[in-house]
DNA sequence: AACATCGTTTCAATATATGAAACACACAAT
DNA sequence: ATTGTGTGTTTCATATATTGAAACGATGTT
């Protein structure tokens, strides 16, 4: 643990290491990588053990996330600055669209429903704040793929498209396609899900950009396919962007 | 901190005070109810804030539960002792029932999908291991929460129907209707979701028990309305039974 | 102005963390 | 069977971080 002091610290640091594509760790290995002494190390991961936080398999004796961790986060009320900041612009384009919007953030290749706002004349829709879908599934989460810096999105892609889920018909799950629908988003700067992830609905996302024009979370509407015209999309996309410009104006360099 | 030692301990029992019901603290109160100094505590919740783990607003100067622990969460696989072990038991029923199987458990009002096994000749279902529904939606939940014990359940319930979704024209978001179909679900020994979550879909659900005969988790078989008739119901009960009983012999005192 | 309350910082004393080394165990090579 | 290698776990003297009482700063009330 070279520079960091405190314990609580060094907690999360170790926990830092443990993710989608590398989940299990041996205690040397773990030592190793963080170049920490492996008995101090020891220690941190038979302590997070017993409190349930990781998992200790006993037959590879490697450590992986356990279900308390799983627990706390589900705890987790999303109700952060970050919300409280950008709620009032979803209110402001849900006013505007008549439709459902939502803001959305990328992690571990899951678009997370951040927050949504609905329209009274808005479609109900069962998306639930704080739950997830595969990226590619939805817009929300190909902008957010689009966006992504090219060493990040090949690896993030067949990750996703190695045992896809097709919700309807219409998904886009082989990676080849889903590359080229990336490439077209990025040129156009906004994705349309066409009854991709459910049908009948249709949603439109665009780029949320912080102050230092990096992409963290992205901003949609959704409503049912009879409603959604092609000629609607443009005036659909350009309120969606003044919400985005108005919450890059709010959240400086929030980066979630 | 009267009896903990370790940091991490420390550290992990400050986090279990953040709870759905009491989301919010204030360092004063947080350590009287601690019974700790609050130097002490107001310098773990600073070291957690800085990390993203806690959020503290800055007009009421409360912490509550950050979305880093929400990412951390998300990481989690759910990947444990306890899928090792029961997963050949829902390989087992799958098989006999020739329909799609989940094993869920209940937190925070919610059921979330911990493994799944499906048929070849079952239908493809959009549940994902990790993700979660209110328990009220499903069968699933229903069972869990049928057999919560009674001081819980009515501050369960009361949370659960604050602000319901239907999900469908079936799904039960009324208080009093609901308590009567938990009331006929404990009587019975399972439950049904008539089409509540997902039109088409039913899914019939058994509790797991542990060795203490404590109801940990529940089983469950889901396929197309068209298949699940009344006729088949108790023997479809009858096999998830079989799984439930076999994976109590195999979980002991495990209690998530 | 005085008082109360909350959150934040300081510093000497103390408790916990650290790391080197030893130990225990399993497996592979000879 | 013996030796060597590698991993995880434990021990103990020393180093370092933590602790709590007290002070400080800010806000609100009387």
């Amino acid at each position: 643990m070279k520079e960091l002091k405190s314990s609580v610290n060094k907690t999360f640091a170790i926990l830092e290491y443990f993710t989608i594509q590398k989940s299990e760790w041996g205690v040397t290995e773990l030592a190793d990588a963080i170049g920490s002494n492996k008995s101090t190390v020891y220690r941190f991961l038979a302590d997070l053990c017993r409190l349930g936080i990781l998992y200790k398999d006993p037959s590879t004796e490697k450590y992986s996330l356990g279900l308390k961790l799983f627990e706390l986060g589900s705890r987790v009320q999303l109700k952060s600055a970050f919300v409280e900041k950008t709620h009032p612009e979803l209110v402001k384009v849900a006013s505007s669209i008549t439709e459902t919007v939502h803001i959305a953030i990328l992690k571990n290749q899951r678009v997370f429903y951040v927050d949504k706002v609905e329209s009274p004349q808005g479609l109900k829709i069962s998306s639930h704040i704080g739950s997830s879908n595969p990226a590619y599934s939805t817009a929300l989460g190909k902008v957010l793929l689009a966006y992504l810096p090219e060493e990040n999105q090949s690896q993030t892609l067949s990750v996703l498209t190695q045992s896809p889920i097709a919700y309807t018909k219409h998904t886009i799950t082989n990676g080849k396609a889903l590359l080229k629908e990336l490439k077209k988003i990025k040129n156009d700067g906004f994705a349309i899900d066409r009854e991709e992830f459910e049908l009948g609905l249709i949603c439109i996302a665009v780029p949320i950009f912080n102050q230092n024009n990096k992409v963290i979370a992205s901003l949609s509407a959704s409503g049912p396919a009879n409603r959604f015209q092609e000629k609607n999309v443009s005036k659909y996309v350009s309120t969606l962007k003044k919400g985005a410009d108005a919450i890059q104006e709010k959240i400086g360099f929030f980066n979630p």
